[in-house]
DNA sequence: CTCTAATCGAGACGGTACGTCGCGTCTTACG
DNA sequence: CGTAAGACGCGACGTACCGTCTCGATTAGAG
């Protein structure tokens, strides 16, 4: 596990994986495509992911975790403004990466996961909330509705990190905390 | 072409297309599973569309024009609350259909469509609309966000109209017009 | 079964295998090298055979029958020397294909099926033979030893039928028989 | 090239050879079984041959010339059945690896191989041959038949050595002498 | 009510991508 | 510091679908 060969591989596949996501939809690239611009043989991908999800799964793993400890304050925290914004600003410091994942041809998959997860820890927090609007409802379009918003932000590029959180606050992170 | 034999074909297909929607993810529908589904020779699918997304917007189209119309009106209407009503209340009047298209596996392509046609139609409609928070970025949202919520309202059938219009209205539609 | 396109593909395999098993090891041909030379599509030899062996089956069968037939007469005629005269003309007359077959690469495959499908015989015919010597031992002795030696011939080719026949008759048939 | 690790190893992916060649064809085992087999690392086996075959043929190679000096004489020796019998013996007194290398799925390539090192040495022993019947004849269908029914004995283990040894005489061996 | 042309079912076909398996090489971590 | 463990490139396999194509066998709808 420790092989600096099976390292160097994943990286090669992860960043190969990466800059198609940017160039074409998800379910378009083909293996055949990674393998190829990772310089690795077709078979070797095998070896390491059962198919292109889990190797997106690998990709994303960990910035989707660090994404949701980022997301989930804004929610629950006293001044959600500055979460917000806080939160912009964690993206916008792994422009590249979030990129591709959440705006690319990967994006829907992506989201989806991330939804999932959000709905895995939705039981942990308790997030006050108005009569008749239970969190399976709350969550889910708060992590959809915030992340299609990143997404727009990312490819425009046209705002700073402070207009987007406060735009994110008002359009998806306020109403939902309106008790 | 008003020969009846085609109409019977297509409707068999489409209705083949929505059985199937509901069961798995569009992705993995087979065009040969449509054409089993449907008792109609394989190749006599291509004679009709040219490929799996053809016929999902052959079978979305109508409805996704009706489904605009019911939403615009909520972004620009006086009373959002009732336009949000009325627009739960065609979604509902069509429960089976829309849960297949919104909630079934190929909600992710009728999604993005039907904001693509919103955007299309963004500019013919004046949305009144507080600086920094411009058209392109709020249409986008609006629709995106409805339908989410709409899609988890299809899947869990709790609620009523009235309430989901509520819900609704407060999460996205007054956000997106409070100037 | 009838379909025209079908024997025209069967026929194309079959020849390419042929032509193959002429000029390399049965073993080392590649079924994308049956298929190129047959100019058909990689898949199709699926749709027609399981795998190779398969196809080798289906090329001999006929042939194979044929042989046994002239082959089993020897073994139990009066005319020992004629019938294997007699078997020699009948593979003279089909020098190619048996020499693709019986001297080929894929001669080792060819001999145990002919072996195979005359111990399925020997119950059949009833063999006068000697005490001691069974069936069971002199069918797939004849069999094998009489194709070694026409291996032999047709890769040589410089003795002709009758002379042949006598060798067959003296060195195989005549042994097994003589009670 | 007298380490003891060298022959341990040897040794072991011989004996897991001739252990699968009795349950399987030849053809169809993997040098990873014969290494997991052996318990010796994959890329062990590479050390020590360049593939399957070369260990087999190591696996063979004395055997072979042994067998060999035991069937040239049941040519040329003037009491035929006496050298068939010998030989027969000596087959018997060895039957584990005769089987396995005879009748096993290693048998075609076996007997090949023994054919053409019989072959190589016809010129060194004046076989008395009738007209016609020349050695390059002689030599491989003696050869060939007398293994052919050598497979058959250490398949079936019913008669003894003195029986198959007349049987080899009669069957082989006499009539290729006869003159 | 027929005739003619469009439509249909059936399914073979070439092709592309998949995921697997085994070979033989080459690297690496470990004893 | 050598060796087992095993990662790797390669190439063949067999499968699944796609979209194209040809074949007859219906079956409309115009005359």
């Amino acid at each position: 596990m420790t092989d600096a060969r099976i390292a160097r591989t994943r990286t090669a596949l992860a960043e190969a994986l990466l800059a198609l996501a940017g160039e074409k939809d998800f379910g378009e690239i083909t293996i055949g495509e990674i393998t190829a611009r990772a310089t690795v043989g077709y078979a070797t991908f095998f070896r390491h992911y059962e198919d292109k999800d889990a190797l997106l799964a690998d990709v994303a793993d960990v910035l989707l975790d660090e994404l949701l400890e980022q997301m989930l304050p804004a929610l629950i925290a006293a001044d959600t403004l500055q979460a917000s914004i806080s939160l912009c600003r964690f993206v916008g410091s792994r422009r590249a990466i979030c990129r591709a994942l959440l705006a690319g041809g990967a994006s829907a998959n992506i989201r989806s996961e991330l939804v999932r997860r959000a709905g895995a820890r939705a039981t942990d927090l308790s997030l006050p909330h108005p009569a008749g609007l239970t969190p399976d409802l709350l969550i889910p379009h708060a992590v959809a509705a915030t992340l299609g918003l990143l997404a727009w932000w990312l490819d425009q590029d046209r705002l700073d990190e402070t207009t987007m959180g406060a735009i994110i606050d008002r359009l998806v992170i306020g109403p939902v905390r309106s008790g």
